[in-house]
DNA sequence: CGGGTGATTGATTGTCGTCAAGCTTGGTGG
DNA sequence: CCACCAAGCTTGACGACAATCAATCACCCG
């Protein structure tokens, strides 16, 4: 009856950087998510406001989420009142933890969000009786792994200018943004501060110094355009040169 | 004959954090580690010295390794001469990629070392065949997904002496230095530096402030001894009243 | 005992954090 | 429709922490 790879002491994962995918029917099912249009009759569909919270570290983890529409941050509060966003969740995405009883992180809502909950006993139930079920969701967890790590490098080797391309990069990877060249930035400038490990401050000058050196251009506070992606990815690859 | 959780894009995980423990051959398998007794005819023993490559990021991943002695540096080279070590893997770690072509990162000896090497195609196979097996590597992934997550934390929201409290603190955790006071620190300073995402001369500055504030003694440049575990437990937790 | 590597300490610089105003924008109500 | 307000963004001035540059020191090893 529980999901066979979860066991007492570990706690799997949260976190998602796929884009989803709107997937015809008759194939098979490649990521987690499209599999998940298996669960589909079993999921239901919530709302929250912008900055409501839809879960908190620690609590019991009784459902799987997928996000229909907004954005979600997934973060930890110090107990003294430092924040850290380990991740932001788009539309598609899948979060809260696959194994394990408890929440690693707090879910609170970056905008108004739809989405979908899987309850864990559905979820679990599936993949003890699928195995390619089991399989994509090693996938999902691998995948999540690598991008924590690319983010520790981030972290650990980079300044505030490198940090801000390189966000913005994985931003426009994951939205699509890399065709059309606009960006939106559907959250605050605090979180981006909170997720980069920088203060409100330097994202802002950072911001401003991209857009002096026309790297893009910025017409509202919530949308950047990618004017020069290769400088931008300069200073993500800690190409020298700056 | 290919790991069937195993797919194209997706680079399973690295790095690991158990402890490893001699375990009675009676009793099931508890943690991969254990779980690979059943491999132990397939493995096989080698050595390298104090700053060999083991393999380099974007090798073909052929095997998965068990240190036996020594400890291990999980780093990438960035093209400007920067260096991130993301994990050190200590005696009883595994590393090497679960999945995937491709080494994520590069392995280096940071003492003589001894490990063993387990084939994939053997691994593989396994765990083809075992369930528990499967469930073990799932475990395996979370734990070290957690691992990267709380390190993400600790570049992202700590300073300099906090990181290395956390350093210091994980490492005792991990070695059993909690027990005796006693901890070796098998790595240099600029390794430690490399992890923390400061430099050489942070740390020893870090080092001393510790030492001064008697919370640590410094017999030998490799020897700690914890004085207050208490108060490096309040900077790792960022419990203000620093 | 000498040479070399790595650690430590000191002086200075630079980046980012902090504090403090303004400024935009969007929403609300008169 | 406009005035007002509040939240959040931006900019500036300043300070602190860590990086950099430069000796000096301690410890292995031959």
């Amino acid at each position: 009856m529980t999901f066979n790879v979860a066991q007492k002491d570990a706690t799997f994962q949260n976190i998602v950087p796929f884009p989803f995918m709107e997937t015809p029917a008759e194939r098979a099912p490649q990521s987690l998510q499209e599999h998940l249009l298996i669960l589909r009759d079993f999921g239901s569909t919530s709302r929250f406001a912008r900055n409501e919270t839809v879960f908190q570290e620690g609590d019991r983890a009784q459902n799987i989420y997928r996000i229909v529409r907004g954005t979600i941050r997934l973060c930890r509060h110090t107990p003294d009142g430092r924040r850290h966003i380990a991740e932001f969740a788009l539309p598609g995405d899948l979060f809260g933890v696959f194994g394990g009883a408890e929440q690693a992180f707090t879910a609170e809502a970056v905008t108004d969000v739809t989405l979908i909950a899987y309850p864990r006993a559905q979820f679990d139930r599936l993949s003890e009786r699928d195995p390619r079920f089991r399989a994509n969701i090693l996938r999902h967890l691998s995948t999540t792994l690598m991008t924590a790590q690319l983010h520790t490098f981030v972290l650990g080797c980079q300044s505030a200018k490198e940090r801000l391309a390189s966000f913005i990069l994985r931003l426009a990877d994951r939205t699509g943004a890399m065709e059309t060249g606009k960006l939106d930035l559907t959250m605050g400038r605090q979180d981006i501060a909170d997720h980069l490990g920088l203060t409100i401050e330097t994202i802002c000058r950072a911001v401003t110094a991209l857009k002096n050196e026309k790297v893009i251009a910025v017409p509202t506070t919530h949308q950047l355009v990618l004017r020069n992606v290769e400088a931008l990815c300069e200073l993500a690859d800690g190409s020298a040169t700056a």
